[in-house]
DNA sequence: GGCGAAAATCAAAGCGCTTTGGAAAATGCC
DNA sequence: GGCATTTTCCAAAGCGCTTTGATTTTCGCC
C-alpha cells in the first residue's frame, strides 16, 4: 500500500492525501478525516525512504562509537545511553543508527555519514582530550551533540555532561574528612576526557588539603573487574597501603572489593572505597542501602537528555549550541568509614 | 556532489557512471578507471536514500529490542552482541537500526518496520517462550534471525542459540560429581527462552542423579547484582542452607559472592558457585585463572554468527532457514570445590 | 444571481539513484 | 569494404514521497 494506491482508492490526488496525513491547513476537516481513516484502515505507512528522498530529513539520529584497536572493549554505559536516547527518539518518531567506527579512519567515517544522507545528526560518544572529531563534525555542518566534552577544544559545540572534576574532588574530599590520608585512585584512560578530569578533581582535593600526590596510588586503565582487582591487590600488599580507594566505575569498584576480602581486610572498616556511579539498570547499587558510597548520575537519564537536545537543534537549526552539565550526587553507601588509626 | 554533477563532470552519462561505480560488465575498464578516479577525488558518496529507493534495498539491518513497562532493565549482553554484529555489517557495507519496542504494541511496530522499508531484516533479541514475533515475521515476509528460539513454537525460523539447556545440565552435573546435593538455581526470569531451557537442564541433571528437585532453592528473576545476594542471602541463612549455587549470569554471581562473603563463609570451600559466562567484554572472568567456574559463550561471537547469518539469508531469499547451535565451554575457576561435609 | 476572494483540490516536477530498452561505436569475419 | 555481432554508452522511466504553481470549488456579499 503507497500513497498512490491510495489517493486512488480515495479518488483525491496524491498531495492532498500527502497534505492530510501530514497536517497541512490547505485541506478540509472532512477529507482530512477520510483520509486519516482510510489509512489506518488500509494500514497505510509512508515508506521513510522516499520521504526522506523528498524531503531531505532522514527522520534518524546516528551514535557514532569509536572502536579502538588496542581496547577492544564495549563501554558497559553504552546500553543505558541509547536505552534513554531511544525513548526520546521514539516520542519524536526518529530512527536510530548505530556506528562503529574504528578510530584510524574516523574522518572518512563521518564525511561519510554525512554524505550517505542516512542521519540527521549524530550523538558523539566517548570523546578525548581535543578531541579532533568536533572540529571536523562543525566544518562538514553535521548536527551534533556530544556525550561528554573535549578539554582544549575552543569551538562551540553542543555537549551533555557530568560535573566529573565536582563529584569527584567531592568525593575525595568526602574521604578526606574521614581522615583519609593515603587515597588511591583507580581512573579510567587518561586521554578521555572524563577521566581526565576526574583526576583533575581527586589532585584538587588532595591539593587543598596538603596532602601530596602519589603517583604510585594513581592508576588509569580500562575499567574493568580485573583491573580494580589487580590494581588494588598490588596497593594493599604494601606496607604503606591505601586507606582508600576511588574508582571510575562500580565494575572496578567491585574487583577492588575482590581484593579487599581476599586480602583479609574489611570493607569500610579498614578499607573505604567511594565509586563512581552510573547507575546502570544491570548493575544498581544496591536497593535499600547503597552498596558503595557513590557519585551517582544516570547515564539513562543522560542519554534521553542528549537526544533532546540533538533533536531541538536539528529542528532549529540557527540556535547556539547547547551545553547542559549535570551534577553527580554523592550518596552515602556501606563501603566507606573513618581511616583505620 | 551527486551523480548528475559526477556524470557531468566525466562527459558521461549518468548510467554510465552508476555502472562503472557499481561493478557491472558493461563498460570498458579504460572508463571504469577514469570514474573511479573521479569519484575517489572529487569525494563522491552515493546517497543511500536514494539508492534504497531506487533499489528497494535499505542497506541496513535493524535491532528490534523488546522494552517492558515492568522491567525498565537493559539487558548488560547487549553492547557486546551489537559489537560483534557490527563488525559484520561493517564489512558488508550495512548499516545498524536500532529499535526499542515496548512489548505492548509489538505486533505494529514490526508492521511499521516492513512498511516502512528502511531495512532489509531484523535481528530479534529476546525471545520468549512460544514468541508470536516469530509467525508475524514469517507471515509479513520480512528477512530475520532470532538471537535464541522460542521454544513451543513450530514454523521454521532462522535463529543462533547457546545450547542453555546441555550447558546447565552440565555445570549443575558437575556440582553433583563434586558431592554437592542441595544446589540453587538463580536463573533469569523463565517466560525468556533461554532462562526456561537453562532451568530444564538444571532439573535434568538432579533427576538422572536421584536428587529431589526442590523449588524453595529456584529463583527467576531479572539477573541483577542485588538479586543475587539477596537470594542467597535468605537461602544461606537457612539451616539446611544450599552448598552450591547455579547462577544465569555474571553478574548475579558476583551478587552471589557478596552474600557468601557477607555471612563470613569461603567461596569454593563453604559454598560453591557455578555461573553462564557470555564473555562480557568489561566483565572478564578473570584474567589467567577464572574468577568463577564457569559456562562460557561468547556473545559478541553470537552477535558475529547472525549477522552473518541474516546477511547472507538477505542475499540469497529463497534458501532454507538456517540455525545454528553454540555449545558453552565448561571453564574451572575458583569458585567450585568439592561440597563441605 | 453574479462577482471576487478564500478554500480545496490537482497535475506535474523533483529528490538522487538504478535499470530498461535502444542507439552508437567498435570489432570480427568473409 | 560491408555485414552481423559485440561492446560501450545513453535517454528516459521509475522508485514513493513532497511541494510548487495552477485550477476548480465553495462561500460571502451586494
Amino acid at each position: 500500500m503507497n500513497l498512490k494506491q491510495l489517493s486512488e482508492h480515495l479518488n483525491l490526488s496524491q498531495t492532498t492525501v500527502s497534505r492530510a496525513l501530514n497536517g497541512y491547513p490547505e485541506v478540509s476537516e472532512s477529507t482530512r478525516t477520510r483520509v486519516l481513516k482510510a489509512a489506518q484502515d488500509l494500514n497505510y505507512r509512508p515508506n521513510l525512504r522516499a520521504k526522506g528522498l523528498a524531503t531531505g530529513r532522514a527522520l534518524a539520529i546516528g551514535h557514532v562509537i569509536p572502536v579502538s584497536n588496542q581496547h577492544e572493549m564495549v563501554n558497559p554505559v553504552f546500553g543505558d545511553f541509547i536505552a534513554g536516547a531511544g525513548e526520546s527518539y521514539a516520542r519524536a518518531g526518529y530512527d536510530m543508527m548505530l556506528k562503529l567506527v574504528p578510530d584510524r579512519d574516523e574522518t572518512r567515517a563521518y564525511e561519510d555519514i554525512q554524505a550517505r544522507g542516512t542521519v540527521d545528526g549524530i550523538i558523539v560518544h566517548g570523546p578525548v582530550i581535543n578531541d579532533e572529531r568536533i572540529a571536523l563534525l562543525s566544518r562538514i555542518g553535521l548536527p551534533f551533540v556530544v556525550h561528554g566534552r573535549s578539554t582544549d577544544v575552543n569551538l562551540p559545540y553542543s555537549w551533555i555532561d557530568v560535573n566529573n572534576r565536582g563529584a569527584f574532588e567531592r568525593g575525595t574530599q568526602f574521604l578526606i574528612e574521614l581522615g583519609h590520608k593515603r587515597i588511591a585512585l583507580l581512573n579510567g584512560l587518561e586521554h578521555m576526557d572524563f577521566a581526565f578530569r576526574r583526576r583533575k578533581g581527586y589532585e584538587t582535593a588532595l591539593r587543598n588539603h596538603g596532602i601530596s600526590i602519589d603517583a604510585s596510588l594513581m592508576r588509569s586503565e580500562e575499567m574493568t573487574e580485573n583491573y580494580g582487582y589487580r590494581a588494588a591487590k598490588e596497593m594493599l600488599a604494601r606496607s604503606q597501603k591505601p586507606t582508600a580507594f576511588v574508582c571510575s566505575s562500580i565494575i572496578t569498584a567491585i574487583g577492588v572489593r575482590r581484593a579487599i576480602h581476599e586480602a583479609g581486610l574489611v570493607l569500610a572498616r579498614d578499607v573505604s572505597i567511594i565509586t563512581h556511579d552510573d547507575a546502570l539498570s544491570y548493575l544498581e547499587n544496591g536497593d535499600d542501602v547503597p552498596i558503595f558510597t557513590a557519585l551517582r548520575s544516570s547515564v539513562r537519564y543522560a542519554g534521553s537528555e542528549a537526544a533532546d537536545m540533538l533533536l531541538s537543534l536539528i529542528a532549529l537549526p540557527q540556535k547556539a549550541p547547547k551545553t547542559r552539565l549535570l551534577e553527580a550526587d554523592l550518596i552515602i553507601g556501606r563501603s566507606t568509614g573513618p581511616a583505620a588509626t
